[in-house]
DNA sequence: GAGATTTGACCGTC
DNA sequence: GACGGTCAAATCTC
């Protein structure tokens, strides 16, 4: 959730960006110039039934897609809070997944040495090169390791960690520190369990990369149902929406999940800057 | 002495 | 029964 809600306020901001770069019109809304950001406005609004002139009608196509980014942004929010920002766990997405999950609930939440029921994700850490061997990626969260195992097919122990702030403050989060066997300066760390402890509230002014942000390395991870209208808007605007960016000035660098810059975005309630459903 | 790490044993899942 | 995850006693570090 927190990787859509970025992936949304990125394309807000180019949006913004886009209607910002407009070329200039004339009293009557004829476009100015012959650059490639005045072609394709011509283009767009060749296309858009040819009404009215290039310039409004691109303002209007940009003030509609930033009113798009903007809805979709309060939808991703409301299912935040309604409880959908826990990334599905591997388990949960799979057949066999659900099927162990259910019969977990069907044991009346009973102590699960494999816990099943706790988000899980993965993120890649590359260790700097002067690092010795043993080194581990520090994310910035204080752990305490509380066992090693060797892991069949590979060819370097896996190490587990618990918060240290487990017993004090009944933070359940975990991870597990693998170094990878093609790699040695990659770790693959698994995560389970966000931080509930102190120093996650003291880090919320710069969040963690968060569960979802790094689910381009969740291998295991499955496509969800979407049972609700919420999802299936969210899924009708990934599949519907196409930016032509053909002759507009290069875009930023894209996304990586990776970013430790807070980003805010201010939006407007629907319909606030012209949006009609 | 408190807290962290190591490591063999135990247990649940597949 | 194999494997992975956790426990807990022993050990280490500060």
């Amino acid at each position: 959730m927190h990787l859509l809600l970025s992936i949304l306020a990125d394309g807000e901001e180019q949006a913004r960006r886009l209607l910002g770069e407009l070329p200039p019109a004339d009293d009557e809304g004829q476009l100015l110039g012959r650059g490639p950001a005045a072609e394709c406005c011509r283009g767009v609004a060749r296309q858009l039934l040819g009404r009215g002139p290039a310039a409004e009608c691109c303002r209007g196509v940009a003030r509609q897609l930033l009113c798009t980014f903007r809805k979709a942004i309060a939808v991703a929010k409301a299912i935040e809070a309604a409880g959908g920002d826990s990334p599905r766990s591997a388990d949960e997405g799979a057949g066999a997944g659900r099927d162990a999950a259910q019969a977990q609930e069907r044991q009346g939440q009973g102590v699960c040495k494999r816990r099943k029921g706790l988000p899980r994700w993965t993120k890649k850490f590359r260790i700097p090169d002067d690092a010795n061997l043993e080194y581990t990626p520090d994310d910035g969260f204080s752990w305490r390791k509380y066992g090693q195992k060797d892991i069949l097919g590979a060819k370097f122990p896996r190490g587990y960690y618990r918060c240290t702030y487990r017993n004090a403050q009944g933070c359940a989060a975990t991870r597990q520190v693998q170094r990878s066997d093609a790699d040695l300066a990659v770790f693959d760390v698994t995560y389970q369990g966000a931080h509930t402890c102190l120093q996650a509230q003291r880090r919320s002014a710069a969040p963690p990369p968060p569960p979802a942000a790094v689910a381009a390395h969740d291998v295991q991870r499955s496509p969800p149902a979407l049972p609700d209208p919420d999802m299936q808007l969210l899924e009708n605007f990934r599949n519907g929406l196409k930016v032509e960016t053909d002759g507009l000035p290069p875009p930023p660098p894209p996304f990586h999940g990776h970013s430790t810059t807070a980003f805010s975005f201010a939006y407007a309630a629907a319909g606030a800057a012209g949006y009609s459903p």
